[in-house]
DNA sequence: ACGAATTTGATTGTTTTTGTTTATTTTTGA
DNA sequence: TCAAAAATAAACAAAAACAATCAAATTCGT
């Protein structure tokens, strides 16, 4: 039958089931028992399904979830606040642009503004290609999963300029007011705009309220809701 | 029935299936496995699909941010080229990209290895998502033209790295092997790589030979043909 | 039609995956 | 607690898929 489409056919089955033991996998896919065992155990390591004596149970799916995934939640609402928040930007501006499925919504409404943006983001890029915009990437060591680039260089690039907004997202946003992330590479290059903007702009969309993450990277002054 | 037809037909049968498996490609379009699996190959290379044992599956990941690959002139003579220069490139290497369309043929031959890539160049990246190498990009200002970064923190950030080997093009080659760029910018981040790299690699393809450019930036060496 | 270049197929040997056997660990029930 | 049963792991052998090389067939331009 093949190893990938056993995969799959496994992650299905336990996408319904909540919990799956291997001796039923072995008899629906007709494979030995060790086999069975092996693709689990390869599936644990990526962090799709966690192993139980006798099968597997789903994991918790909240912790990190990957980009592409994101990417289409809640995007009417983001593209609402990708608009609400370009209203802030003007010709002349130099402005940071964080990563995220947010931020990146921005750029369908400044293309034709006579500014710098300076990002980390491979979307964002490629979103202001045709565009009146000055780019300046951000170097460093690529994120092939978030497109997006970060690391000790990418911070000390981040350093050596100055913005007068940065718009950065977030993926938590506590009752207190805190920003949080799920990733320190994430929050250093976050903190190292904040850093050398004059005004900070966080865009989340309501998923994010009201809960907390990983990681506290800042803190939140003014609110205006969409 | 011819490449073309094939190609189209494994694609639009993947479209429905989400899965494929050789031997029933080699049923159903009536040539060998072989042929199969070369199609396979070259499929995934312009990433319209994913190889795995046994077949191919779906490539749905989020349309990811592709920056032109398009095919240039001389394009099976840079293939070429490309192929050849890759197999210089072993494990553990940390080689630099220069932007253009010869060095990019690169990348499809060195995605399995186990190496670094520091680039300037978007295309590079977009060729070498999905593949086991490790991306470094150079921050800077875009050229969106040119689909690179270049300036002068894009020749800084390349002297705060060293490689064993750096891929770089040319736009022209006199008979004194003098190496020609037609603008500043570019001249000046191949002298960069080229400062601080081991060795030196001019990808060229005919086109280039015999003739002089705007300015002269390093000289030849040793020449291979192919 | 001829030669060059491209595409395809056959052969070879290598790698990856799968299954069998054997031994070890974990669970369960008396 | 102990022993039987079930599940797991480890080591090795078989099978399937793969890659590399070279030869045959096809296509292409002149």
């Amino acid at each position: 039958m093949g190893f990938e489409r056993r995969k799959k056919e496994i992650l299905s089955l336990l996408a319904k089931k909540e919990f799956i033991n291997a001796s039923e996998l072995v008899e629906k896919l007709g494979v030995s028992d060790i086999t069975i065992r092996r693709d689990l155990a390869q599936l644990e390591t990526q962090g799709l399904l966690k192993r139980t004596h006798g099968g597997a149970t789903k994991v918790d799916e909240n912790p990190m979830v990957s980009f592409d995934l994101k990417s289409s939640q809640n995007d009417t609402e983001k593209r609402k606040i990708g608009e609400a928040a370009a209203k802030h930007i003007q010709d002349g501006d130099v402005i940071f642009i964080d990563c995220g499925s947010t931020t990146l919504h921005i750029c369908s409404h400044i293309k034709k503004l006579n500014i710098k943006v300076i990002t980390n983001s491979l979307p964002v890029v490629s979103a202001l290609q045709n565009s009146h915009v000055k780019v300046n990437l951000i170097g460093g060591e690529l994120d092939h999963k978030r497109q997006a680039v970060h690391g000790k260089m990418a911070v000390n690039h981040i350093k050596q300029y100055h913005a007068d907004k940065a718009f950065i997202g977030a993926d938590a946003i506590d009752q207190e007011g805190n920003l949080w992330a799920n990733s320190e590479t994430e929050a250093e290059i976050s903190q190292a705009m904040i850093a050398t903007s004059d005004k900070v702009y966080v865009c989340a969309d309501s998923s994010k309220r009201g809960k907390k993450g990983y990681l506290r990277f800042a803190e939140v002054i003014d609110v205006e809701h969409i």
